[in-house]
DNA sequence: ATGACTGCCTCTGGCAGA
């Protein structure tokens, strides 16, 4: 059972790509990232035409998250981030769907700092870990995807002194990324690939994509339920190549079937 | 050395992204 995120930069103006990657690699549960569409513009009635149920919660102009399911209907848990009634940011979906708990996050960038928005970014990830938490009491598989906007390593980006100023980068950034590791969250990739060099992520500028010039900021984290239950991971890099492309490409975790009885 | 691209919703330029 194949679990996958993708930050799609705009539903949009990205659906042909979408539905082609839907189809070539069939992700059992997809979250979507940056739909950068209100609910009233989303396409549900397209990933109905080719079997997926869909869940969504939008935001005019940018933001925007989502959860698709091949054949399912995904049970909305949870709509929002917990712990700021003041955040009206569209970055956080989770569901129940094939006896897991999936959710959808879409971090703060933080840039630029210091400021305002890298503020809201750390603020953000406190609440992420008071919430993740509260998910892994519950003690069932649990998997927490999407684009973390943090790059948790040196050997996850091309160059570290190219991004050393960046929030991405930032020591707070990691060390937050880092505590939800140290409480008992598996970084699916990190695992799978421990001497890094996988990218999700390649800049649209300066010929970043030609160059391989990319890092990794899109994560899948396992509650130890979920951990247990892993097969493999990876990244569908070609669809970063191709016309009209996301500057994301989709990333992925394979789980194994949940034991009968 | 520098800047470099893309999407969105339009105050068709400014913001956001990373």
């Amino acid at each position: 059972m194949k679990i996958a995120s993708f930050n799609i930069n705009g539903i949009k103006a990205r659906l042909p790509r979408l539905l082609e990657w839907l189809e070539e690699t069939r992700p059992a549960v997809a979250c979507l990232q940056e739909i950068k569409t209100q609910d009233e513009g989303f396409p549900a009635e397209e990933f109905e035409k080719i079997g997926y149920g869909a869940v969504w919660h939008g935001q005019k102009g940018f933001n925007g998250v989502a959860v698709l399911a091949d054949g399912a209907m995904p049970m909305e848990t949870r709509r929002g981030l917990p712990g700021d009634p003041e955040d009206d940011h569209s970055r956080y979906l989770e569901v129940d769907v094939f006896g897991l708990r999936v959710a959808c996050i879409y971090l703060p960038n933080g840039n630029p700092l210091p400021g305002p928005k890298f503020d809201y970014k750390l603020a953000w990830m406190a609440r992420l870990r008071r919430h993740m938490a509260a998910l892994m009491a519950l003690e069932i598989p649990a998997v927490v995807i999407g684009d973390y906007n943090v790059i948790p390593r040196d050997c996850d980006v091309w160059n570290p002194r190219a991004m050393a100023e960046d929030a991405l980068m930032q020591p707070q950034s990691r060390d937050a990324y880092a505590t939800l590791l140290a409480d008992g969250w598996t970084d699916a990739l990190a695992t799978h690939y421990p001497a890094g060099g996988v990218w999700t992520f390649w800049d649209y500028q300066a010929g970043a994509w030609q160059r391989d010039h990319g890092f990794r900021i899109d994560h899948a984290l396992l509650s130890p339920e979920a951990a247990d239950r892993l097969l493999a991971c990876g990244v569908d890099k070609d669809h970063r190549g191709r016309e009209k492309a996301s500057d994301h490409a989709p990333m992925w975790v394979q789980l194994r079937a949940a034991d009968a009885g």
